[in-house]
DNA sequence: CGCAAATTTTTGTCGGACAATCATGGGGAT
DNA sequence: ATCCCCATGATTGTCCGACAAAAATTTGCG
């Protein structure tokens, strides 16, 4: 401490708009599992429950909208999203195109990249030995997996990757809430990584595959809680 | 004619937002070249050009914004998005993502979805033969390709995969109203589908590739119109 | 109990208002 | 003449209030 940093990237003085604000709070109810999929957001409540107006209020639903993280029904007002097991599959076929995309783009990949997969997964793995919220062990769980999304380099591709992933943290969250969380099949990544240092595409896409099985079936418990 | 149909799947009255209808019409607006990219969008000037009040252009400029056709900065306004040449090469990377997936799906996929690219292709091949506009035949050029994507049965791929057109369809008209259309290289798709009816997996995915590059080499001229 | 009508709630759209911010142009100092 | 500073105008961000249209809810009647 006291060494002069070489580059202030994370300061940030931007006073962030009003619509930003609550866009984010909203964002963090969701993620923390405050609200249940399905409840409907009223815009009146939640202007006066926040202090803005209406007018801002509607146009942060309209960003979560986008972020397919509420849905708006003309004449019916905005729920928060839930997910179908349909769009559980949907989302599992989609991943697996983005994550396999990235594994393929390995070795082409820029040493940045590789490095952002290799920072995720020891983040995760600290993570799993100290005590923290589940919803922080998804994020980091996902973030593993948006990191092997962006070995693609493409800015877009790992847009999707993250809306996918947004989804699923959302879901996540309202199991979290309801029960405890699953044991994450946490060694999975740490192999999954050793094939990738290794060069063994093929058997690493075998070991996504897998393991996106694994994540589509816990998935599924988050719409039939006690199937 | 005077026979009754067996579907009505086209008939809609539900009456469309006055929101939806203006994004509906910058949309329109923006694929006919009207705009050219990089314009502002001017709220109070839409707002008194199409009889609505500010807070309606707000929100479909919202719209827009998620789709990806403008651009906001804060307290300076939208413009219409202007492809950059590293956005271009994104663009094209991800294409190659999304339409390799729906290629290697292709045995896999349902009839519906292999008939919807034989039918696109018949399309465009139509109209190739017909006088139309340049817009026209890009919209079909990319509803092969749409189509191609679909091919892995997965909405959210497609939906990335449409939006990605939709920057594709706001350069290329920008590009077609500057000069006339460059002569599509129709031929490439009839020798894809071939390929992919043969099961010739790999080829059509080479064939895939050198589509594509050709296609980010023309997108590029779009950017440097007289490079 | 079922159904139709009336009431309440909520959204969609409008108009106006004002502060904050950005862009523009002019005037003064060097 | 050039450069900097400031006044002015244009534009966005946010707020408020209002009202019609649509949906949800309750009431009332048979």
């Amino acid at each position: 401490m006291g060494m002069p940093p070489n580059s202030f990237a994370s300061l940030n003085v931007e006073p962030v708009s009003t619509v930003d604000r609550v866009a984010d709070e909203l964002r963090r109810a969701l993620f923390e599992g405050e609200i249940e999929p399905g409840t409907p957001l009223r815009e009146v409540a939640l202007a006066t429950s926040l202090g803005v107006s209406r007018s801002t209020v509607r146009e942060a639903l309209g960003a979560l909208v986008a972020d397919g993280l509420v849905d708006r029904v003309a004449n019916k007002g905005t729920v928060v999203h839930a997910l179908t097991p349909e769009g559980i599959s949907d989302i599992c076929r989609a991943r697996l195109v983005l994550e396999a995309a990235g594994i393929d783009a390995w070795a082409n990949a820029s040493e940045e990249a590789r490095a952002a997969v290799r920072a995720a997964q020891a983040e995760f793995t600290r993570l799993t030995r100290n005590p923290v919220t589940a919803q922080e062990l998804t994020a980091a769980h996902l973030d593993i997996h948006r990191s092997i999304a962006a070995l693609t380099e493409s800015p877009r591709l790992v847009a999707t990757a993250e809306a996918l992933y947004a989804e699923i943290r959302l879901a996540l969250a309202h199991l979290d809430r309801v029960r405890g969380n699953t044991t994450e099949q946490a060694h999975a990544h740490g192999d999954l990584l050793e094939l990738l240092e290794g060069g063994h595409l093929d058997e690493a896409r075998a070991a996504l595959v897998e393991h996106l099985a694994g994540a589509e079936e816990s998935l599924m418990e988050s719409v039939q809680p006690l199937g």
